[in-house]
DNA sequence: TGCCAGGTGATCG
DNA sequence: CGATCACATGGC
């Protein structure tokens, strides 16, 4: 099994990119690397000395998935410094989060994940995450895929019990039907269709499985930053939409994701 | 114990 | 429309 090294990343921290909230099938090791399942491999990612390595690898497997997937080609360095040019707030919440980079994920994987994020904590999102996995997804290497959208629609509320989804495996299923008789969903609108998703987790789907970078998903850590370190009522999200519409434009996705990873740093 | 977590659907005016 | 409430689950 080859492993893939590609030379002098910068913008790049792996604690910043697989636990800013964005995704959740990460784990980190005792050496301070990662393993995680994505597009149906697994593979482990360590940093060492500005060099990735990538493992197990091939050079087209990296150019096929994992340079796309963790977004190489975009420059984070001009875009920090776009954000960060008369904002005192983004600019410590992009030094605290340097690394941070938008994956580009599978979209199924995406909208499972953030129904299942809804009203819950990362930890146990992570939990069900994996649990859904071991239960419904198909075998890959020594762990599981995401559950396909056919499978998951041939399942029933108590066959999904122990994956202990509460209110939202009806969700789940309901969503996974509709995915198989409409195709995955192509804009906003499709999402706002699918039931259990809403207009935050149409936009971190948006955001993170469709490359929708000017998206900016509004939950309680967001809200508590633009109230906190904005100064925009707390209640009023309309304002926080048009707030970071007019000051963060086509670059919204990725403030919203170094304010979140910043303010949820600060809040413990 | 009651409150909180990457909210949404149903209901009511 | 907008406001309000119920909804599973588990950690603190």
């Amino acid at each position: 099994m080859s492993k893939y090294i590609i030379e002098d990343i910068k913008d790049f921290d792996l604690d910043h990119i697989f636990d800013c909230g964005q995704c959740f099938r990460w784990e980190k090791q005792p050496d301070g690397s990662y393993s995680g399942t994505a597009f149906n491999k697994v593979v482990n990612m360590q940093v060492d000395s500005g060099q990735l390595t990538i493992d197990p690898c091939t050079k087209e497997e990296y150019e096929s998935i994992w340079r796309t997937y963790l977004d190489m080609d975009r420059d984070y360095g001009a875009i920090k410094k776009t954000l960060c040019a008369d904002d005192p707030v983004m600019k410590k919440a992009a030094d605290y989060g340097y690394g941070i980079r938008i994956l580009n994920q599978d979209l199924w994987e995406t909208i499972v994940s953030f129904i299942i994020s809804q009203n819950n904590n990362i930890p146990r999102i992570k939990g069900c995450i994996e649990r859904l996995c071991q239960l419904a997804g198909e075998p890959v290497a020594d762990s599981f895929a995401i559950p396909v959208a056919e499978k998951l629609a041939s399942m029933t509320e108590e066959d999904l019990a122990g994956v202990r989804l509460g209110y939202r495996s009806r969700y789940l299923i309901e969503t996974a039907k509709c995915v198989c008789d409409k195709g995955l969903p192509e804009n906003e609108e499709q999402l706002l269709d699918l039931c259990g998703v809403g207009p935050k987790v149409a936009n971190c789907i948006l955001l993170f499985g469709m490359n929708k970078y000017d998206s900016f998903p509004i939950d309680v850590w967001v809200r508590r930053v633009m109230h906190e370190l904005y100064g925009i009522a707390e209640n009023d999200k309309k304002a926080m939409t048009v707030y970071a519409r007019e000051h963060f434009g086509d670059l919204g996705g990725f403030a919203q994701q170094y304010l979140f990873y910043y303010i949820r740093s600060i809040t413990e």
